[in-house]
DNA sequence: AACTTACCTACTAAGCCGATAGGGTAGTTA
DNA sequence: TAACTACCCTATCGGCTTAGTAGGTAAGTT
């Protein structure tokens, strides 16, 4: 199941993707209009921000606005800082690869290779998709 | 991220898939074999039962066995039972589905539209997936 | 100076997960 | 009959994560 975290990350991304110009929003401003808790939203932005997303700029009229465009904003990478891995064990990971206690030979593990099958496609799906893509 | 339970049931059905004939085993045997706890994978195999995967044995020589072809199982009905939704959302479920509490306007999202092209594919993936296809 | 807004740390309440423990019942086999 | 095994409760528990809260600091604008 996403986590909330993830889902506010995106609809903010998509807040400020479709903003007229690309002037910087307030923190309250995107919370009122999305229906996030102001101080959840604010750690977000935040981790958006340190990742290369978002820019910010203090003071009146200051805010977080994108940096890059809409289209060269991979959801691949933004799902994997907000949420995480792709996978759905750490075993099929290609990025937080860790192998599993109980799994005696990986290669026989059904599971796992299920779960890759899933892993491979998903990622696919979110490397296709820019911000762009979702927003509009 | 799949659950322990989800993970312990596909490696318990997919350890009788493997079983020469279809001969019961005890929950003991497949909790050793795939280092479980056994009265944790007790609570999954009655689930998988109550589910019509499995049937089971009691006495002597007795325990949990196939019900079906391991070809007629599908993994896209064993994921829903053990772990639930395919969805990474409520508001991109069909079988869960379920509105959300911020969301104005559900065909605006972005989160959704993304979530829902995850889903069709995760799905797809789970249904083309029978047992024997991932056991053997 | 006054105001505004981002930045950062720390904390908490609640819930879930995986596991453990213990019990007793019912059916099967030797 | 004795041994075995599934069945089916309850309950507890530590550990972890999530979502949200509180409060103070730093940097910018008017």
């Amino acid at each position: 199941m996403l986590s909330k975290k993830t889902k506010y990350g995106i609809k903010a991304l998509t807040f400020l993707a479709r903003q007229e110009d690309n002037t910087p929003v307030a923190i309250a401003d995107i919370a009122k209009a999305e229906h996030i808790s102001i101080k959840f939203l604010e750690s977000i932005l935040l981790l958006l921000r340190h990742s290369g997303f978002l820019g910010a700029k203090k003071g009146k009229g200051g805010g977080y606005y994108l940096i890059k465009d809409p289209k060269d904003i991979n959801m691949a990478k933004v799902y994997r800082i907000l949420e995480g891995p792709i996978a759905l064990l750490p075993c099929a990971s290609h990025n937080f690869y860790e192998k599993c206690d109980d799994c005696t030979d990986e290669s026989l593990c059904a599971v796992r290779k299920l779960m890759m099958e899933v892993r491979d496609n998903t990622l696919m799906i979110l490397e296709n998709n820019s911000l762009a893509d979702i927003a509009f």
